[in-house]
RNA sequence: GGGCGUAUGGCGUAGUGGUAGCGCGCUUCCUUCACACGGAAGAGGUCACUGGUUCGAUCCCAGUUACGCCCA
């Protein structure tokens, strides 16, 4: 037997405190940690011994809740556990604080708003601050310039972001507060520009003059990935056109629009239009001249089975333009009104004077005028039909999407490219989804791109396109050569910066230059969380060390967003996929299982439940949800979780209450090792599932192991571990060191879902080796070693039979330590065995005096006789 | 309309081709020498429905229904 009994770290000496609590631990081990670095990245680490993790930048700017909270515990999970598995782990934070949402706060809030043709003013002030949210008058609000913006916009944001990490600290995120970067930064800057530059060299963006979906309220284009359908009521107003051989009649939604009705189109096969294919009809009204077309998405069954195609009521009028080479005669402009000038084609009086009625109306008064003169001429037929229809929308904006023709810079996504969708496939196969389900929804997202990626929008605060356009003679820009910034010049601003070769006072003048207005969708910026958190540019030997990433936590509603656009801007900038793995969070449900969401107004703010239950009780709860699946918000779970944590403190405290005597190292005691080797088997299939991104399963195999090692080993080696009951020295010892080495393991199991308290524990004993969040991941072998594996079954047929003499306690309605006189335990003779060399424990935990071994079928515990003073 | 997922005791959830576990809640009981922020025992399920494959299905297949999400 060994004698260096504490070259052991689990023998060391213990000093657990007289009453454990779970109270106010977040708040001494955020700072402790904080103080020692244990979460700091090393960058001295080679790229095998890293695991970078490609962390979701929340929305600072939108409100916290605890779905938060939830998707950032299981990403902290995989985290802690991978750092504890020996891997040098990459776990930055970033902040969302571009795009809108930002941007009317900053309104409101500064009463300002961006004007990026202003110049910059040194030590703005302004005009006031701490708005209530609501939204300020724009007329009221003070125009500034695009820097002074965004400096607005970064004092907003900070303050957020203070809010966002001091909850993340107290949920115990284990990032490494040294790595954050932030979508609006210089630097962030910088990468969307460099990124869109290198893709405008490889041809990959372009600029393209089209149809494009306009949110008329916030006057920009609109992609596709932004777009919702939501049903609207409408109503089908019935229309006569003249025809060769009479009235034609069509049934529209779009009245409005008759003036920019370029056709009607019936489809190929419908036998009552057919002979009008071919030849012309005249718009009612208008007087146009308009020819009938045939086209397979004609729907027959709906309406009059013939349609008119405006220029554009809706995305199939774009189709049928572009596929039937129809002229243009928009009337719809940038601000939602119908425009002063009546379209080309509309020529004659009575058409003209039409127009006149209409223009310069809203498209909801437009709509009106005209249903009332066609009721007037007698062109409509009868009342308007009142219909449910879906209407494209922008998912932030509450009034239908117009379709206007617009200049706009696009993003090749294999939209119009076969080929390419199929690479993007491909690359998808080689990520590992979890749960891998979820790649169909990429999948189908590639499978249903009909169009490139509309990256440009006409909005002030954002990332601008880097480009000028130079101005010929006439004052026309010249779009199809732009003029671009050096890469290290960036970040630029085209609308203050100048193109190399001129200077500021060429600026709109003839010869000159002119810059480029638009910026750059938000997700043109978030595809490049890769690159941002990595250091592309300012560290590319970080870079080299985190990219390609190991992990992409996310959500399942930005598989097609942000999933698919940071896929894409690494296979085009590249051609690698940007991590390995992908793990999906479900939803946050309240507990009537709807999502939540800030519209209903049933948002848990985050803080709460921490502050009811304690960190540690919100990550278990959390942690229990498998990845991908939704979970209801439950309280229930959370103090399931606060007592898992107090019972730890507690099973902890006393399993180090009891002095393991000098000398002794070994676990002999079949029970003892029966019980390690329990718990060997849980650390090797609780390591399996964490490889395989299932920490539930982790969670659940720990848990489980913890509430037998307490309520049935605990209880069975109690008076030996006292050294009570006259056993040996050697007995003794067995159960004190086994207590403590299945203990030191147990915490390291439970360390990355109960940070705090275990932690908390290990600083009572193992105060040599740092954090328990720097331990090692446990081993099977550590526990192993030199034991039997006969024994394995002992613990699980102990508590059978402990079972039966607290049954036979509780149905007589007495207490767990009233005496026994005589119990016999009944058992299959291999068993039984076993039994005997338990009898000692069993004897002391069931307080019986005799226990008579017999042989029977199966095991019992039977014939209990309580002794005569106790069953009163 | 298409895709994906889910459907297991009151609620929340595991799970396996050989007729089900766990937690909460519930019932009964036990107090304080690790833990009353505790412990023990117990009741409670035709595994959504209909077919099929199979010696046998909660699990596999097909269909139906309901719900959720994504897309049209």
């Amino acid at each position: 037997m060994s004698t260096a009994s504490f070259e052991l770290p689990f023998l060391a000496p213990a000093n657990p405190p007289e009453k454990a609590s779970v109270e106010g631990l977040e708040d001494k081990w955020s700072i402790a940690w904080d103080e020692a670095g244990v979460y700091r990245f090393n960058r001295a680490a080679t790229r095998e011994q890293i695991y970078s993790i490609d962390t979701p930048p929340p929305t600072v700017s939108g409100s916290l809740h605890v779905g938060h909270v939830f998707s950032y515990t299981h990403t902290d999970v995989v985290a802690r556990f991978k750092r504890m598995s020996g891997y040098e782990v990459y776990y930055p934070m970033g902040w969302d604080d571009n795009g809108l949402p930002t941007e009317r706060r900053v309104q409101n809030y500064f009463g300002v708003r961006c004007d990026p043709s202003l110049p910059y003013v040194e030590n703005f002030t302004p005009p006031f601050e701490g708005g209530d949210n609501k939204s300020s008058k724009a007329a009221d609000q003070i125009p500034i310039g695009r820097k002074n913006f965004i400096e607005l916009c970064e004092r907003l944001t900070q303050e957020d972001e203070k809010q966002f990490e001091a909850l993340w600290r107290r949920l115990g995120l284990s990032v490494d507060w040294a790595q954050t970067y932030q979508t609006i930064s210089p630097a962030a800057v910088a990468v969307s520009q460099k990124a869109f530059l290198n893709n405008l060299a490889r041809g990959e963006a372009y600029q393209s003059m089209a149809p494009t979906l306009w949110d008329v309220t916030f006057r920009t284009a609109v992609a596709q990935a932004e777009l919702e359908d939501r049903d609207q009521p409408g109503s089908y107003h019935r229309l006569g056109f003249d025809g060769p051989e009479g009235k034609v009649f069509i049934e529209t939604t779009r009245p409005e629009l008759l003036a920019a009705c370029v056709a009607l189109v019936a489809h190929p096969d419908d036998d009552r239009y057919k002979a009008l294919i071919g030849k012309t009809v005249r718009t009612p009204l208008f007087e146009v001249e308009v020819p009938v077309v045939a086209h397979r998405l004609a729907q027959i069954d709906k309406g009059s089975g013939i349609a008119m195609i405006c220029t554009f009521g809706d995305v199939t009028d774009v189709i049928w333009w572009r596929e039937l080479d129809l002229p243009n005669r928009a009337i719809i402009g940038f601000d939602g009104r119908i425009q002063a000038e009546a379209p080309e084609g509309i020529e004659t009086e009575r058409g003209l004077a039409s127009f006149a009625e209409i223009a310069g109306k809203t498209v909801f008064s437009a709509k009106q005028r005209i249903v009332e003169m066609l009721q007037e001429s007698g062109d409509m037929i009868g009342d308007a039909r009142p219909i449910t229809h879906p209407v494209k929308f922008f998912e932030k904006g509450d009034k239908p999407l117009e379709i206007v023709s617009t200049r706009q810079w696009y993003i090749r996504n294999g939209g119009r490219d076969a080929d390419m969708r199929e690479a993007l496939i491909a690359k998808g196969k080689k990520l590992a989804f979890h749960p891998d389900f979820m790649r169909v929804r990429y999948e189908n997202w590639v499978n249903g791109l009909t169009g490139d990626w509309l990256i440009s929008r006409q909005r002030f605060f954002g990332v601008p396109i880097p480009v000028w356009y130079q101005l010929d003679a006439n004052g026309e820009p010249m779009f199809e050569t732009p003029l671009v910034p050096a890469v290290e010049s960036l970040p630029i601003d085209p609308s203050s910066d100048v193109p190399a070769g001129f200077t500021e006072s060429q600026r709109g003048i003839a010869g000159g230059f002119v810059g480029e207005v638009d910026i750059m969708d938000t997700w043109a910026t978030s595809s490049l969380t890769p690159q941002l958190a990595g250091g592309w540019i300012e560290d590319p030997e970080k870079y080299a060390k985190v990219f390609p990433f190991d992990l992409r936590p996310q959500g399942q509603d930005i598989i097609r967003t942000w999933l698919f656009s940071t896929l894409l801007r690494s296979h085009q900038e590249s051609d690698q996929l940007p991590w390995s793995n992908a793990a999906i969070s479900g939803w946050i449900l309240d507990p009537d299982r709807k999502k939540m969401s800030k519209s209903k107004g049933n948002v848990v703010v985050p803080a709460e439940p921490i502050d009811n239950h304690g960190a540690d009780a919100v990550r278990y709860w959390a942690a229990a949800a498998r990845l991908g699946t939704d979970a209801a918000f439950d309280e229930g779970q959370m103090k399931v979780g606060r007592r898992l944590a107090i019972k730890i403190l507690n099973a902890a405290k006393f399993a180090l209450s009891f002095e393991v005597p000098t000398g002794y190292t070994a676990v002999t005691e079949p029970l003892d090792q029966s019980m390690l080797l329990a718990l060997a088997d849980v650390v090797r299939d609780a390591t399996t599932a964490f490889e395989n991104y299932d920490h539930t399963k982790a969670l659940e195999l720990a848990e489980g192991f913890f509430w037998k090692f307490t309520d049935d080993y605990l209880e069975l080696v109690k008076e030996r571990a006292y050294g009570q009951g006259g056993v040996t020295e050697d007995q003794q010892a067995s159960a004190a060191i086994a207590l403590r080495k299945a203990l030191h393991v147990m915490l390291r199991l439970f360390a990355p879902f109960l940070p705090y308290a275990t932690e908390e524990v290990w600083s009572w004993w193992q105060t040599e080796g740092g954090s328990i969040h720097r331990a090692a991941w446990p081993k099977a072998s550590e526990l192993t070693d030199a034991l039997d594996t006969a024994n394995a079954p002992l613990l699980s047929l102990a508590s059978v039979a402990v079972g039966g003499v607290r049954k036979a306690k509780s149905d007589a309605k007495v207490s767990m330590r009233s005496e026994v006189q005589t119990a016999v335990l009944r058992a299959p003779a291999a068993q039984l065995a076993s039994l005997r060399l338990l009898a000692g424990d069993l004897r002391a935990v069931g307080r019986i005096w005799q226990i008579e071994f017999e042989e029977g079928s199966e095991l019992e515990m039977t014939d209990i006789v309580f002794a005569e003073e106790q069953s009163q």
